[in-house]
RNA sequence: GCGCCCGUAGCUCAGCUGGAUAGAGCAACGGUCUUCUAAACCGUGGGUCGCGCGUUCGAAUCGCGCCGGGCGCACCA
């Protein structure tokens, strides 16, 4: 058990003797709750307990935390006191703290991979973006966070997969495949007219001499219809390759893609005749409305439109289902801030369907404004339209672009600073992490020429100095941080985790030599630094940021 | 008009399951390289936590009402 757990209970002990003492009346024990006090001198971990349990026992916080402090009997507990409003401080032993590092220690590269959870499966489903035009930086966010958050899930023990939904069917995918022909025949010089709905990107027309490239005009000589039909095809494939190849150049990979159109195979009509039976379904004007006025929403809402096309909301409702009946328990789905109004209905939906909404969580991201020199990027230089996943990638890197996004949460507009995402100094966090691991991993080569070992067994009780204390009760405090981030959807906890943690060695760094000091100071400091690099980078990999070993 | 997100240091933002003197980075100012990477470290200054009311022993954190910014309110996706 861990020394947390042991003292809680110890507490909740203490409590329950002075109740059967008479010192305390007779109440329900409030939850104990333990955390790390905000300065070092005041002990190693505080309790609220006495302020919490001031209404049950009739008492002032000082007098219940007076008979705790008198009653409280721990092995492990040098002594506590009472602080401020009423806190209880606990100051433990000095050998707990290095007993927890040499279990972090023997974990080696485990460390920070908490047990395997038993939950239903969790899905994650973002980016999504239409296969019709480029990624953008926005779609960057989505990407960066969504696969963190998945990394993070996994780390945290939950069972997880994670999902694109390729929209492939319906209106903006026969859109792409006009927008081609159109180009098509441009490029070979024939007269047409561009579609009034079509996609104007220049990828559309490198997509069209894609096609001359291999075929030529071997397509001008059939039907019109006949050719936008094949177009969609070779586009479609196309611009999903595109899609892929940027995500994983961007470190982005997913277990699953989901096709749209697999739902139009029958699965968008049953989830529609359930409504029916479920009687949440009418008929007005030739559609058919799902009533969502029943569940809250402003107005009802068509899911076969009158000319019995089922509407992209149909297809979401059999999706959303489809996952349920998959046997994933708790769906998260990370949407652009602009879907909000989406989410009424969707729910609406899986309340009619049976299933509990609140298994469903949207998370949204807000708006990414570029800033270069201190002005607002809004275009870019080369397309003329919104700067792309890639341009970025090609502008800051992929190590930066992805820090930059995981840094803020989600639900804030993010100011994006393009030129301190490419500086390398200390003013960028992204580089001051990854120099942190790669001043170990020097230091690491610098020990082994002069002769220094890697050795497990070190006397970890010489790290006394305040920069190694730091550094180890961070290092200590690391799943518990994983655990936290991950039961919020907070990667960003992580991103700021090892910042912190990395400013924890750089200190340490300048305060305390490894290499010239007597040798058991150093193996203790040498085996301290590889755990901190061992941390910076897990963290790393849950950020999808790479952890150099030279800089 | 209705709905969602945001409002914390000069700037960009953490902190929000209520808890001790509200934090970080950047910017400003002043120091630190004969020794493991100065892409680093140490120090100083800087705040009506948008405003008001309420709940509470205690509110940046919870509730209500304003104000300001963003986004959305399709038989588009």
């Amino acid at each position: 058990m861990e020394i947390k757990d042991k003292l809680a209970e110890a507490i909740a002990a203490a409590a329950t003797s002075a109740i059967e003492s008479g010192a305390l009346p007779e109440a329900a024990l409030p939850k104990v709750e333990l955390s790390v006090p905000p300065k070092k001198e005041m002990g190693d971990f505080a309790t609220n307990f006495a302020m919490q349990g001031a209404r049950a026992f009739h008492k002032n916080p000082r007098q219940i935390a007076n008979e705790i402090v008198s009653r409280i009997e721990l092995a492990e507990l040098d002594h506590a006191d009472i602080a401020g409003p009423g806190f209880i401080n606990f100051y433990l032993k000095g050998d707990v703290l290095y007993d927890a590092l040499a279990a972090a220690m023997a974990a080696g590269d485990e460390y920070g991979n908490l047990p395997k959870k038993d939950v239903p499966p969790i899905m994650v489903e973002y980016v999504s973006a239409n296969p019709t035009g480029l990624l953008h930086v926005g779609h960057g966010r989505g990407a960066a966070m969504g696969s963190a958050l998945v990394n993070l899930l996994r780390v945290a023990g939950y069972p997880v997969t994670s999902e694109y939904y390729i929209n492939d069917a319906g209106n903006q995918i026969d859109h792409l495949a006009e927008s081609v022909n159109a180009r098509y025949l441009e490029l070979l010089g024939k007269p047409c007219d561009f579609p009034e709905d079509g996609y104007k990107g220049a990828d559309i027309i490198e997509t069209a001499r894609h096609i001359i490239d291999r075929d030529g005009d071997k397509y001008l000589a059939m039907d019109e219809k006949e050719r936008v039909k094949i177009f969609k095809e070779i586009a479609l494939k196309e611009k999903l390759q595109n899609l892929k190849d940027d995500l994983a150049a961007f470190h982005v990979t997913f277990d699953n893609w989901f096709s749209e159109r697999t739902l139009h195979q029958g699965k968008v009509k049953e989830a529609v005749e359930e409504l029916r039976k479920n009687g949440v379904i009418y008929e007005k004007d030739g559609a058919l409305w799902f009533r969502t006025t029943d569940y809250g929403d402003d107005k009802d809402r068509v899911v076969v439109r009158d000319n019995g096309e089922p509407t992209y909301f149909a297809a979401d409702i059999a999706y959303h289902r489809d996952k349920f009946e998959r046997g994933f328990g708790t769906l998260i789905n990370i949407w652009g801030a602009d879907h909000h109004g989406y989410v009424c209905r969707v729910k609406a939906s899986l309340k009619a369907l049976g299933y509990n909404p609140d298994n469903l969580t949207i998370l949204f991201l807000q708006m990414v404004s570029l800033y270069r020199g201190g002005e607002l990027v809004k275009m870019s230089k080369r397309t003329g339209e919104a700067v792309t996943l890639e341009e970025l990638m090609d502008d800051v890197g992929v190590d930066a672009a992805r820090y930059f996004f995981e840094m803020r949460s989600l639900d804030s507009q993010l100011d994006f600073d393009l030129d301190l995402a490419k500086k390398e100094s200390s003013e960028n966090p992204v580089y001051y992490i990854q120099y942190a691991h790669a001043r170990i991993a020097s230091i690491r080569r610098q020990a082994k020429e002069n002769g220094l070992e890697e050795k497990s067994d070190v006397k970890l009780t010489l790290l006394t100095d305040e920069s190694e204390v730091e550094l180890i009760k961070k290092i200590e405090s690391y799943p518990e941080e994983i655990e936290r981030a991950a039961k919020d959807y907070a990667p960003q906890r992580i991103a700021r985790f090892a910042h912190e943690t990395a400013g924890l060695f750089h200190s340490f760094y300048t305060k305390c030599r490894i290499i010239g000091v007597d040798k058991e100071l150093a193996e203790a400091r040498l085996a301290l630094v590889i755990k901190a690099q061992q941390v910076i980078r897990h963290a790393l990999g849950v950020l999808g940021v790479s952890a150099p070993e030279k800089m």
